[in-house]
DNA sequence: ATTAGAATCATCCTTTCGGGTGAAGGCAAT
DNA sequence: ATTGCCTTCACCCGAAAGGATGATTCTAAT
């Protein structure tokens, strides 16, 4: 009972790790995952414990067992709790909707330089969305007069440091 | 000592975590560190247990204790451990210079895919590196054949892929 | 000394881009 | 109903980009 009571303890130093709140469901699932475990583990131990006694084998060694096994889940619990944060560094992406309404930049055009950006001409932007070439070449005008650049590359660039694409 | 030898059995383990080369110092380092103070909490450890024998205390209580101290510390090894991981990640850039080579890619023409992708104009990285219009033409050309690709947009997009540029 | 690759520049030609302007239909707010 | 914005499309024009080919110079390797 101590011990399951113990994880509950951690939440705090835990949660300080913790920045975005799309991983708050990860984590309470691995933080529920753990005690389970610990749980387990702590049956385990008592087993354990009552054989040592019988055997009368050293307490040390108990000691150091649980010392161990505790150490091991320790660094797989930060690993788990860290893992998020280490891929959500790169391949995640959250859209600045604030930017792009201050921007005044519509969904269609927003749209065109996503495909800009993967290294589509105007020509096969306009055959993925289904209209004609100059409609994409009025969306990047305006696009361009939006973000204040003038060549497709650099929209892809100033895109990217607004953070209106991955 | 049953402790200790319990770190320098984790080696194997936290190996496996660790991809970078010049991340190995910092994870010597680290496990010297846990090492040392998991040897200091040995000790801490030890006089407790006196202690809580002399006052004839709960031999589950001390259990616990136990586990608690070594899931934080496992916790912050991990932690630890990852850090580096994180950082590596996304800010840092090794140029691939074996790719470079593979593709057959010059100097010139790698400062080229470099100035292109920051959105110049060919006439601009002209200008820029002291040369002709042509001659920026001419190396884009080249690069184009070498990335397999027919346009700008599409070789810059190659390039960061390939890590060849930031 | 010869060869190979690089860097440089040129010319010709086609395609793509970017800028400007205009306009028609739809949709939502006033 | 009027206004404003989005989306769609069209035409024109000049600039930029891309493709092909050839030539010169220089350096580094053979």
């Amino acid at each position: 009972m101590i011990e399951v009571k113990s994880v509950g303890g951690k939440n705090p130093a835990t949660v300080v790790l913790c920045f975005c709140e799309n991983q708050i469901d990860e984590m309470k699932r691995t933080i529920f995952f753990y005690a389970i475990a610990l749980a387990f583990l702590v049956f385990v131990l008592k087993s354990i414990e009552y054989r040592f006694y019988v055997r009368d084998l050293s307490i040390e060694f108990y000691i150091g067992f649980i010392a161990i096994l505790f150490t091991v889940l320790g660094i797989w619990a930060g690993l788990k709790l860290t893992r998020k944060k280490t891929v959500v560094l790169s391949p995640d992406f959250v859209l600045d909707e604030l930017k792009l309404q201050k921007l005044g930049i519509s969904k269609r055009e927003h749209e065109v330089l996503q495909l800009m950006a993967t290294g589509l001409s105007n020509q096969e932007i306009a055959d993925k969305l289904f209209v004609s070439l100059n409609t994409i070449k009025t969306h990047s005008s305006n696009l361009f007069l939006k973000l204040e650049v003038s060549r497709r590359t650099q929209a892809v660039q100033r895109g990217k440091e607004l953070r209106l694409i991955p």
